[in-house]
Parts: structure tokens; C-alpha cells; sequence
DNA sequence: CCTGCACTATACCGATCGGTATCTCAGGAG
DNA sequence: CTCCTGAGATACCGATCGGTATAGTGCAGG
């Protein structure tokens, strides 16, 4: 078992600690403790324990958007595919998630300060993919490609919020009925007045 | 101006800060501080912090209840008008909640043990909430009350986490529009096959 | 007056936080 | 062999955490 470099066993374990535990209640020993290294070699790498978490979350935002590209490579030309890939992403993200909940949402409530790097890390990444969805829904020649972004954005946050908190059975499958239903009724509003 | 007793003035400042602030970010000496009061005075009223964040929630879990109930009355016998009035409460709680997010949502992302007291309430409160959404639905006539019901959850949901990290514009009017088609679909999915 | 009670004020407890200084020790150069 | 360098481990820093002990204060009822 070849380990990794420290910098990477670091980033590994804030990953794993902080999207289970939450960012304040990790303390940085622990994160250090689980990278088999320590504070020192930890605080050589990161300035701050605010600079690691923006760090892991650039890593994570960066993950979302990787699925954004390789849909549009998976499905070229056809963006209601790649809208459907999308959701069919997070809803096979469900169960794994199921009661730890989405990174961004569990981290955004921690990060209270609108100013705080981290948190305008998210803010821009959402906007990033909610302008995103919604050029995939204008080249689908939806109607209100905002509105149709806006909606699905909506169902694929609250199917995550729902699974977290265990009230919803089936979150996947309705996820995927319901995300159909709004492209349908997008794809239809200017055909049926 | 005649000054609440403390254990009022307490629960008022616990919510302010929690909501504000989040869980473990705020400490009981400084909610003292803004109640106005002292650590003794807190501890003499809650046995511990755990207790007052339970006490808390269970009290804007109550609000959320009542809002069902007064509903209810306003408009008996017409399930729909409620399952849209619960949606108007929520687009209107939009502006204040502006990026400081659902209080439910942002604890639960404090709390990820799943036996803690406060999370237990949240998970029981919402799997409430959900049944008797679909309870509305039942009544309302529609061919599948729990999907509907799940279907508003997470558009309920989503609507407040992007609100939070302000991905969306006229949130607001969009989960309305979105919760009236959701209505739509599922009443018409039995009489045009 | 006095007694009792609820609340306040302050100091303190051990533990842990983010962050840093010091100390040890391996290994290459001469 | 000595000397230097640099990374890793340890101890430590002040601050703050949740929670408590203790002494003082205002006010009711007898």
C-alpha cells in the first residue's frame, strides 16, 4: 500500500471528516490524525484551516462540474439528455448521501458570513451551474429556459434536503418522474395556449 | 418597556443567534449575554445547551404546525387553497429567510448523529409535515397523493436552500407557479390517458 | 424586622480550539 | 568524523468552549 503524498492523505481526510461531521465540529488534530501525518505538516501546505475548507470545497465544486462536461461530451447535441444526466446523477448520489446530505447545503449553513471565501466559493459555483442548466434548457428550446433551470434546480436541492432528512421514500425515482415533468411542460407550454 | 421573564428572553435570543449564527458557532455565554441574563440563570432554566437547542427547534417546529392548522380553518374543505397557502407562507418567508436559510436545514447539517434528541425532532417534524401534505393531496382528489406530496416537499425545500445561496431570482414566484403545475399534473393524470 | 427564594455576578474547572515554537533526528557534503 | 539542513513529532500558546461553585442582591410574605 503506497501512501500518498501528505498533501493529498490531508485533503482526503477533509473530505471525509468534514462532509460527515460538519467543518466546525473537525478540529484540525483530528483531520491531521486521520491523514497519518500532523498539525505542522498540515499547516505547511494550507495557511489556515479556512484555507483547507475552501480548498475541499474548490475539489468538490470541481467534481460537479466535471459531470457537466462529461455529459455534454456523453450526449452532444442533445441537452434534454443532458439535463436527464444530470439528474440521473444526483439521484444516484441519493443513496450514498442518504442522511450526511449535500456538501454545499451543510456547508453554506455553517458559513453564516457572505463574505467569507469559502461560502462565495458555493455561491458562484450554484449560480455557475444553475446558468449552466439553464442554457442546456434554452438550447432544448424550452420556452423560459431561466424558469425551467430555476425549477429543476429546486426539485434537485430539495430531493437531497428530503433524503438527509429521511421523509421522502423513493427520492430517486420521484426526482427523475418529477424533472421529466417540468421539461415536458416547458417543451409544451408554447405548443398548447 | 417590561422586560420578559428570563427563560422567554433566553428562548428569544437562542433564536436569534442560532438562526443567525448556527448551532455550534454560538456559545451559551453569549446568548446570556443577549437575553440579557447570565450562564447561571440559562443552566437554572435548560440543563444543558443540547436541551435549549431541542426547546428551540421544537418551538418553531410547533409554528410551522400551526401554520397547517390555521389553514386549515381559513379554508375548510378546500385542500388545494391550504397545499397552496402552506406554499405562499414559504415564498413569503423567502425575503427574510434571504441567505440565512431554513432553520430545520441548517441545524440538521450541525447535528449528523442521527440519535441526537434536536434531530430526531427535525426528522419527526418533517416525516409530519410530508403526511400531512399528502393527506391534503388525498383529499384534494388527486391520483397520487404521496408523489404529489413528495413532489411539493422538494420544491419547498429547494426553494429555500437557493434562496440561501442566492442561485435563483424570483424564487418566490417560481415555487408558486411550480407547486400550481405540480397540482395541475397530478389532477389531470387520470382523466387524460 | 426577618426569612426564603429567584436571579445576578464572577470566578473557576478541565477540555479543546486554531496556530506556533522548539526539539529531535536522518542524511548528504566536506 | 563533523557539520549543516530540513522535515517530523511534541509541547506549548492564549482563547474559548460547556458547565459549575460561590457569593451577593432585590424582593415577597410573615
Amino acid at each position: 500500500m503506497a501512501k500518498l503524498p501528505p498533501r493529498e492523505r490531508i485533503l482526503d481526510a477533509a473530505e471525509e471528516l468534514f462532509s460527515r461531521e460538519g467543518i466546525k465540529a473537525v478540529g484540525v488534530q483530528a483531520i491531521a490524525n486521520r491523514a497519518e501525518t500532523t498539525k505542522m505538516a498540515l499547516y505547511r501546505h494550507f495557511t489556515t484551516k479556512d484555507a483547507l475548507v475552501e480548498e475541499w470545497l474548490r475539489i468538490v465544486a470541481a467534481d460537479y462540474t466535471a459531470v457537466f462536461d462529461q455529459l455534454e461530451t456523453a450526449h452532444p447535441g442533445d441537452p434534454r439528455a443532458q439535463i436527464l444526466g444530470m439528474a440521473r446523477f444526483v439521484t444516484d448520489g441519493l443513496p450514498e448521501i442518504s442522511h450526511r446530505g449535500c456538501p454545499f447545503i451543510n456547508s453554506i449553513a455553517e458559513l453564516p458570513d457572505r463574505t467569507h471565501p469559502a461560502r462565495r466559493l458555493i455561491e458562484a459555483h450554484k449560480a455557475g451551474q444553475v446558468r449552466r442548466l439553464a442554457d442546456l434548457c434554452a438550447r432544448a428550446g424550452l420556452s423560459d429556459p431561466d424558469e425551467a433551470a430555476a425549477e429543476i434546480t429546486f426539485v434537485l436541492e430539495g430531493a437531497q434536503v428530503s433524503t438527509q432528512n429521511g421523509s421522502i421514500e423513493h427520492a430517486g425515482e420521484r426526482l427523475m418522474r418529477l424533472v421529466d415533468a417540468i421539461l415536458d411542460r416547458h417543451s409544451a407550454s408554447k405548443a398548447a395556449p
